[in-house]
DNA sequence: GCAAAAGTGTTGTCCTTACACCCATGC
DNA sequence: GCATGGGTGTAAGGACAACACTTTTGC
């Protein structure tokens, strides 16, 4: 049994209210914050991601995700914008927090915490605008080492999106606006890593009825065109899914 | 078109690497971290969550999360166990990283960036062993108000726990080690906040057949005992489920 | 014997899977 | 006409939802 003034959980305390919080937070530890955006792509049927030189000498030669410190008061989220918007170009792109990392070495400099984002885009749409530190898209499959603990990064961004594009329509913004069935379908294989049967991927997404069939077909391939469709985001963001099933 | 030394995409870059990796994080700007833990038990079919009365002046009365500063060079999910150890006396008790929150004004005293895990855990299992602050269990349904964004925090680590639960077993950590299937269903009926059909939950328990009857029954119910069973944690670990399906 | 919850089965529907053939186009 | 992928249907099996009655126990 502990000996505590406040053995009694119901008992009010009033003694020792700290009134001077800014006192109190100032004695906390301080850590410089970054956050890193894994910006995925798809194309020709392969999953891509958006790298950059590393601009640090210690690793040199490598490459590494697109980070940036937090500023003073700015918000995570706004953090992992501004990096994108300063780094591609690029606008108009959804960014999900996947998580922090924190092993205190990291970063070779010292202690840094950073907080992974993730994206998902259509490599025709957002055209790269700065190309600053070599940015470009490197295919996820021949992605062997990056700097800092970047891979493990990458690595669990991979396993978020395999998870969350099974239960979120967030494939169709890697693809164009139309696309065919099989780029949707190739898109699904590409991140699933697994092999689907045609007709009944077709029959899924039928059965969904959230295609739109835009009237046109595929040109300039080099077999029988396919339909092109774009996603009805309209019909399901009003239909959204209220999920219960246990399963596991 | 930006004119940019590094217009192409694949060139080499060789100037303005950064040697001293140290000075360069020395200038980015540094937050203090925190960790709070929203832990979850379960009795008297009712969902519960440990709260403590809030040490500073200007939350007087309110009632907060679990959480503390990371200290220097500490890992988050380290510092989540500290205080999860410290603030109970808990040991053995599983904690999922779920996200980090921000806003620059969250934190009274200024900016402070904290990082919410959430855990599970069986009331009777563990005991609190130490009650500063007033610790206990707050009946989570009742809870109107918190310090801080804690509120916030807790709505969406609620959120995560109805997502996860019906994708792994988390919840068999809420119950005493032998349950009836009553106590199961409450359990899930509970957190997921709908009422579930007696027999087909049932029959879905058994056909997962990761239960174990122990060949005992309630006692001192006020009705019909029902059997007691455990969950079969060995068999779940090696018939995890490598889950394909698209779904939304 | 009454209240309260335990325990149990069937049926219809829907979803998933497995599987094979003809069609349209470019070359 | 041949290669390439587009497009389609069906049957079987499994999962899920809806639904009601009998049994056991405490009081």
């Amino acid at each position: 049994m502990t000996k505590n003034v406040f053995d009694k959980p119901l008992e009010k305390s009033t003694t020792s209210l700290i009134k001077d919080a800014g006192k109190l937070v100032a004695s906390y530890p301080k850590v410089p914050i970054t956050v890193d955006c894994v910006i995925f792509g798809f194309e020709e049927s392969e999953l891509k991601v958006l790298l950059i030189r590393s601009d640090l000498e210690m690793y040199k030669g490598l490459w590494s995700l697109l980070g940036d410190n937090v500023k003073n008061n700015e918000e995570l989220d706004h953090a992992a914008y501004r990096v994108l918007k300063e780094r591609t170009g690029m606008n108009d792109v959804y960014l999900d927090q996947v998580r922090a990392f924190s092993h205190p070495q990291r970063h070779p400099a010292g202690r840094v915490i950073t907080v992974a984002y993730c994206s998902l885009l259509n490599i025709q749409h957002h055209e790269l605008k700065i190309y600053k530190n070599e940015l470009h898209w490197h295919s996820f499959s021949s992605i062997k080492g990056l700097a800092f603990d970047h891979k493990e990064i990458l690595d669990a961004c991979y396993k978020w999106l395999q998870k969350r594009i099974q239960e979120h329509p967030l494939g169709f913004n890697l693809l164009p606006d139309k696309f065919s069935l099989r780029e949707l379908q190739n898109l699904y294989e590409a991140i699933l890593g697994v092999s689907l049967d045609r007709r009944n991927f077709r029959k899924k997404f039928a059965s969904m009825d959230l295609l739109i069939d835009v009237g046109e077909m595929e040109e300039d391939v080099p077999h029988r065109p396919g339909k092109l469709y774009k996603f009805n985001f309209e019909k399901y963001e009003k239909n959204k899914r209220k999920w219960i099933g246990i399963d596991f």
